[in-house]
Parts: structure tokens; C-alpha cells; sequence
DNA sequence: AGTTTATTGTTAGGTACCATAATATTTACT
DNA sequence: AGTAAATATTATGGTACCTAACAATAAACT
């Protein structure tokens, strides 16, 4: 998604002012400083499954069905967990079963059901992820002490709690 | 960006741990937290914009024309502020002026470029827009103190400026 | 038992947001 | 004058979504 590098200055924000008298400056740049901060982490992200042949979406379904017994969930399941469409969760186990990674078993008891299975090959590819993940997520967290992590998660949290007001 | 409603739940994390012995739980959780918070807000900002008929894209845009003296700017300066390429700069500028919201002025000392330039109609359209969202923002922003928003944002800068050891 | 309703997953079609590579035009350099 | 560099666009393609319509099946109702 487009999100300005360049942040306001200065001489931008007494334009911004001079337009529009009633602006709180601190508050829109707080918001943008904010704004600005995720998407560099969320890209950082990105940068580092790219790394491992992965992107976003396909992870965060292998992460899901990690996380499930027997490694695998419903596609419908997975929607509700990932929040989007049943539709975009089909493009995306259409994209992992065509890398092998995840299977279609069908669904005894029920034939319009699918399980989603992580495959012995998805197993492997995670294995051989995640550990690095985790490696790297901790040593980019611990550049912060527990505190400060605490007071940051608050927040944030505090912040998506009012997310109403935007609305 | 797919991004998982679910946060890992306790049983989810036991499971992980069992197989990933090396995993810094807190570190991972914490992680995944904030990307989701990030996340939320992003999305919360995008629902603002689009009842003003509007997308983050083209949003951004223009908010960069309304910092530049005369409301105006070349393709590659706002590539380079945008953080994206020319290639795309064209779409979003396409996008606009087909809405009447921006014109391409031919540069008259040099022929190969363009100033794009807010219309009237660009105008009006930014003056209905930015003084809710300045108040919106202002009254999210306030949920928290200037000390928690100092706090936060000076970790989140931390985190932004370590996370080459995410590559 | 037969009909309607609900559920499950896929397909079809479309939009937004990006990238790379190739191109045309124009300017700058030597 | 000839080559290199800069500017913007077009062409092409990929990822990540969405809604609406569909086919198959199961569940509920009468």
C-alpha cells in the first residue's frame, strides 16, 4: 500500500495550518510517524519470507495450519482465522498445492468438505523457516526491554480499542 | 496484506514449542501483536478515506500536492516521496485526473516534463476531506497522552532502526 | 418422501497497487 | 554531431483482495 516516505516538515505543516486553522499538527503527525513505523516493519517482513521463497499471504496460511491438530483446517476455517473471503483462501491453497506444500483431502463424513493439509514438504519448508524467523524476530524485539515492549503493546491496543472514532 | 485475525493461543504456542525449542514465545507474540495492530489502523484509515470516495493511493497523492508550493510537483519527485516508481506514479496520476482532481501542465522549460498540479476541483475535494480527518485523527490520537505517544513512538522508532537484523 | 433452505467451496470477473523492461522524446555532455 | 542521460509513458505481469453467481451436497421443514 502507498505510504509517504517523505514525512511532513515544518515549513509543510504551518501550510497545512494556515489552510486548515482548526488541526491538531502533533496529533496528524503522530498518526503518520505511526503509520509510517508499521509499514516499514510490515515490509521488513515481507523482505525476510522473500528471502525463503514465501510472500505474505502464503505464510500466514502455513503459520495457521501449523498452529491446527494434524496440521490442517477447512477452508472456511482458514478464511474466518485470516480474515478474508472464502474465495481468497481458495487462490491461496491453489498456489501452496501447486508448490506441494498443501493437500485437498476430502472430507469423509461430508463431500462438499475439504481438509486442508500441510504436506510432509510443507512440514519441511517450515522447519526450515521458522527458526530463522524466530531467531531474527527475537533479536529485532529484544532491541527493546520487556517494559517498553509492554508499554507500546498498551498502546497500540489502547489506539485499536478507539479505532471507532475514525469512523 | 493478509494478515491473521487469530492470535496464537496458548495451546497453539505449547504446540510450537514442542517442535521449535529455540522459539522466544514472548518475542514472537509480541511481534505478531503489533503487526496486527498495525494493521488494524491502516485498514481503520482506509475505511475513513473511502467514505469520502477515496483509496490510500490516491489519497497520499494528494496530500503531497497540498505540501508542495503551488500544490504542484513532477512525476519523479513524487515517485521518490511516495516511495514508489514512476511507472506507478503515472497510474495514480491518470486515476486523478480522470476524477478531475489533478492536471499534468506541460513544463515549458523542458519538453520532457510534467508538472502535475491540484485542480480547484482537487481542492475543494481535500478542503471537504482534511479538516474531519484532522479532527478524527486528533480524537484517536487522544486516547493516549503526549508521554505514552512520545513513548511508543520513540520505540517503534527503535525497532524501525534495527530492523536490518530482520535481513 | 419431497421440497426448500443453508452450507461449502469454486469460478468468473473485477479493482487496487505495485514492479520490471522497453520505448519515445528530449536534454545534456563531450 | 554524436552519445549519454533523464523524463515520463506503455506494456506486461504478479499479488492480494473483493462480490456475485454457481454447483454440489446436506439439513430442515412440511
Amino acid at each position: 500500500m502507498l505510504l509517504l516516505k517523505e514525512l511532513p516538515t515544518s515549513q509543510s505543516l504551518q501550510k497545512l495550518s494556515a489552510r486548515y486553522p482548526t488541526i491538531n499538527i502533533r496529533a496528524v503527525v503522530d498518526f503518520i510517524v505511526l503509520l509510517r513505523a508499521s509499514s516499514d516493519i510490515s515490509q521488513a517482513l515481507d523482505k525476510l519470507l522473500a528471502k525463503h521463497g514465501l510472500l505474505q499471504g502464503r505464510w500466514w496460511i502455513l503459520i495457521l495450519l501449523l498452529r491446527q491438530t494434524d496440521y490442517s483446517s477447512s477452508p472456511t476455517d482458514l478464511a474466518e482465522k485470516a480474515g478474508v473471503t472464502k474465495a481468497s483462501i481458495t487462490g491461496f491453497i491453489d498456489s501452496l498445492q501447486a508448490e506441494g506444500l498443501v493437500t485437498r483431502v476430502e472430507d469423509p463424513t461430508d463431500r462438499r468438505k475439504y481438509v486442508i493439509q500441510l504436506t510432509a514438504l510443507g512440514l519441511k519448508k517450515l522447519d526450515s523457516i521458522v527458526p530463522d524467523y524466530n531467531h531474527k524476530i527475537s533479536e529485532l524485539m529484544s532491541t527493546l526491554s520487556l517494559t517498553e515492549r509492554d508499554q507500546m503493546l498498551s498502546s497500540l491496543k489502547t489506539l485499536v480499542s478507539h479505532l471507532e472514532r475514525l469512523g
